[in-house]
DNA sequence: TTCGTTGTTCGCAAAAATACGAACATTGTA
DNA sequence: TACAATGTTCGTATTTTTGCGAACAACGAA
């Protein structure tokens, strides 16, 4: 048993994983990397969840760093965080590749 | 709001994440991307946590598919799933693509 | 100013995840 | 038959996640 046994890329790929380990946030996810940006609204309209248990998702997506939001009142538009979103692919793959 | 709104692949790939989604799950399954196959007792030496633990994490890696142990009196021989982590590699690839 | 639109935050409840040690099961060995 | 080695399961406690509705905040429009 030692003290420091996780790498920072251990623990990086552990906190992206847990945030796509949701149906609506893999939902988010695969809608934004197909059109590049979205509005809660669209979101709130094709998903079966309340309005502030959609923005708890969206928080998360945010606090894992995989997505950003920009002001564009009244809304928010949501867009991936593309320099993170390169990393999780750069970590997966290196996890997944045999 | 519809009723069936996740497909399959996104239920799955929730699955997956989340099993993805623990520092001690990400180090089993890098070490087993790596070396192929590995005993429960080799990981108890390694990782500061309590072999009960241990197993219960061994155990949801199994349930979501991505590992299988085979009996090798006395000890337990842990593998990947290869068809189901390469189902996790077509997966994550078609998310992660741009 | 009052209203409508958009989305967040708060407070709460229920469920799931994480972790531990003790007890148990299995099997080979002395 | 005892004992040791290897893991699992059980019981419990704590923390985190998920979800909702109500209330709130920001801002443009009537």
């Amino acid at each position: 048993m030692k003290k420091e046994v996780f790498t920072d890329d251990q623990k990086q790929l552990a906190r992206i994983a847990r945030a796509l380990g949701h149906p609506v946030r893999v939902y988010i996810m695969e809608l934004l990397s197909q059109q590049s940006c979205c509005y809660s609204g669209d979101l709130s309209d094709e998903l079966p969840i309340a309005k502030s248990t959609l923005s708890q998702h969206l928080k998360e997506l945010k606090t894992a760093g995989l997505i950003q939001g920009e002001i564009e009142v009244p809304k928010i538009k949501y867009c991936i965080n593309q320099k993170n979103w390169e990393l999780a692919q750069d970590l997966f793959k290196n996890l997944l590749k045999k």
